[in-house]
DNA sequence: CCTCTAGTTTACGTTAACGTCAACTTTGAT
DNA sequence: ATCAAAGTTGACGTTAACGTAAACTAGAGG
């Protein structure tokens, strides 16, 4: 088994955060690492929901909405009827994730013609700019 | 000429959003509306700034980020070095702008197929509680 | 034993992006 | 004229997501 651990200084190093940020995600309900003492000790799990959280966040998504997905990934498992109802949170946000995409990659990719479009005008510009030596007296 | 007009609250209807919101962006120099009297009028390029505003927050762009992708578009066409500067601001802009593409179309896509995997494992639970009727004492 | 490093809790501070009054003024419609 | 709707300027409040600092503890090494 590959019963790994991390400690919190580990795990930030990894990510590039700080422990403030993992107790604080901690602090709001997205992580509950065992404890040696006092001392937080992180398994993998906990790490793959850190990475998660993480990408949640390029994403755009709040922290609640990825204690959400965390949720969805690790459910505890119980009767049928809370299973159908996960399943339909599963199917709810699959769409919006779907949408968000659809409406990301229109933004980006109309972003970079512009930028384009703006370069050429600039560039433009400077030639114009060559050539009639300019009117400054 | 299309010399379209607008009121401040012609435009937070046409986005959905607050006049509280313009009046913000204009405080934070991102919008500089004519004045008839102390009331502000809005033009159609005012109406593409404001645009420009709402897409970038959408690709979790700063309102300061926004700011300097709009003075790309409408710059003050200065002399040549400035000219140079811009050309290499916009080009700084769209590597970044493709790298974040590049980043979110793949965490997009990881983000729907572990939310299908997960679907999965819900429904086969589900399909090995309708067989074995529980435990539940 | 002493010190250094890493860890902990508690608590107040900060920043961005607005929300929410309050207290006016302006203006088109009746 | 008046009255409601829309506009304006302060100014303080709010939320998320941490930063920062103080004060403490526990283990490892010399």
């Amino acid at each position: 088994m590959p019963t790994r651990r991390y400690s919190i200084s580990d795990l930030a190093s990894d990510f590039d955060i700080t422990t403030r940020t993992i107790r604080f995600y901690e602090e709001k309900g997205l992580l509950n690492p065992e404890r040696k003492g006092q001392t937080r000790i992180y398994s993998a799990a906990d790490r793959i929901k850190l990475k998660l959280i993480l990408r949640g966040k390029r994403l755009g998504l709040s922290l609640e909405d990825s204690k959400d997905i965390i949720e969805m990934y690790h459910p505890e498992h119980d009767n049928s009827p809370q299973l159908i109802k996960l399943i339909d949170k599963i199917r709810e946000r699959r769409r919006l994730i779907k949408e968000q995409l659809r409406q990301q990659l229109q933004d980006l990719n109309d972003m970079i013609s512009e930028l384009d479009q703006a370069e050429e005008r600039c560039v433009e510009a400077l030639n114009d700019m060559q050539k009639k030596p300019s009117k400054t007296a």
